[in-house]
DNA sequence: CTCGACAAAATTGTCAACAAACAGCGTTCG
DNA sequence: CGAACGCTGTTTGTTGACAATTTTGTCGAG
């Protein structure tokens, strides 16, 4: 366990990545308290850096600072996980439309591709692997639009809801139901058709959403059989 | 000139409101370069409370940092203006269907009432009392949304493009057309009309953007008789 | 006169130490 | 017996100085 933490070089850069890293893999849960002096012990950095760095973060979305009161992991609830989901339906609509119409031939290709990959995912069962692809996907269709304030604030958004998004694609049955969604979404942009694009993500993330109320709903009878 | 710059108090949140503030108001010019030890001086801050400062506005997109180079403000093109409007469209229009369902009475008059103020602007000729009135509108539209996390995203764009939003402001004609726009979605969302709202928001945009590049055209033209 | 290398100045990145603020806990007074 | 008060330990906020890096200015060779 100590070997996660324990290889590292004293730069600034790497020491916002590692935290990241490390709450978005969930190493530090939401709430857990970020103690400058302690991160700067596990990382070798200095507090000055280690408080740079948590400065970054917070403006990410994933650390909250409170004036004398110090840092601590950002849990995010499931209605900001909805508002988020929201956000995200509006911009990757965008940018699905923006990448229908600037679609390069090799960049068709390749979105097939990742489409075969994960239609095999799902069929080999192979969860985390398809879970990694869709990654892949949304942010390739971001990187194709071009619209790199909309891919900004994407990207900002996902690092907040990853742990909901892992949570949701663990759930038995997920993936079958999203990856015709995802397919679609390649479909229109191979087919350079914008508003089909845009109508596809849009219907996914509102997918996302759905899926979001019940995974809670589902989660609290658990709790209360 | 000194005076502007000399009355502060040493607290760290409100050194990054100084320099946000300079940088917006247009008192520090794009590209301008953003001397950690200068601004130590300038604002009677610590040259780390001035960092910390930097790195939370190189998050908010106002200025731009590069390894050992030093931070300097973030100049933003027209066609980051112009993806910053096409970003605002969706989330604006998000929020105006969201508030056009949670708009209580007393906000639909205080909506109207900045709809009639906003007329009288116009037909007084004050243009920065309406761009004032402007930004009033836009963010009480936000709040009454209950998104926060488009009101935030809006929040920092809007500080990235005030530079060009004012630009626009002060082009000839330019109240004259975006004032129906607004009243179109004042009515809206005092109508409860979710998807007329969105309509009237994105069409609002969609005329900034068309304005943004009809100035630029313009001005380059005005450079070159 | 231009180009390249070298040296000096300026600026950022890093660090350790000091001061202020807060939280928890025991004591004391009503 | 309960609550307010003050104390102590911990954590953050701030300061100043040092090291590393980049930029600028100068000099000499071609």
């Amino acid at each position: 366990m100590t070997e996660s933490a324990a290889d590292e070089q004293p730069g600034e850069r790497s020491v916002v990545a590692a935290i990241r890293d490390a709450i978005v893999r969930g190493e530090f849960v939401p709430n857990q308290r970020l103690v400058e002096a302690d991160l700067s012990g596990q990382f070798a950095a200095s507090r000055a850096t280690v408080r740079a760095a948590l400065i970054e973060l917070t403006n990410e979305g994933l650390v909250e600072r409170v004036q004398n009161r110090g840092a601590r992991v950002r849990a995010v609830s499931l209605e900001e996980a909805i508002e988020i989901s929201e956000v995200r339906m509006m911009l990757e609509s965008l940018c699905a439309a923006k990448a229908a119409e600037r679609v390069s031939d090799a960049e068709v290709g390749e979105l097939k591709e990742l489409g075969e990959l994960m239609q095999q995912a799902v069929a080999g069962g192979d969860v985390v692997g398809y879970s990694g692809l869709n990654q892949r996907l949304h942010r390739r269709v971001r990187e194709i639009s071009g619209q790199r304030t909309a891919a900004q604030v994407l990207e900002r958004l996902r690092g907040q809801s990853v742990r909901h998004q892992f949570r949701l694609a663990m759930r038995p049955g997920r993936p079958q139901v999203s990856l015709p969604e995802h397919l679609a979404i390649i479909d229109a942009i191979c087919a350079h058709h914008a508003e089909r694009a845009a109508e596809a993500a849009r219907a996914h993330l509102g997918s996302v959403i759905e899926a979001l109320k019940a995974a809670d709903a589902a989660e609290v009878s658990h709790l209360r059989p």
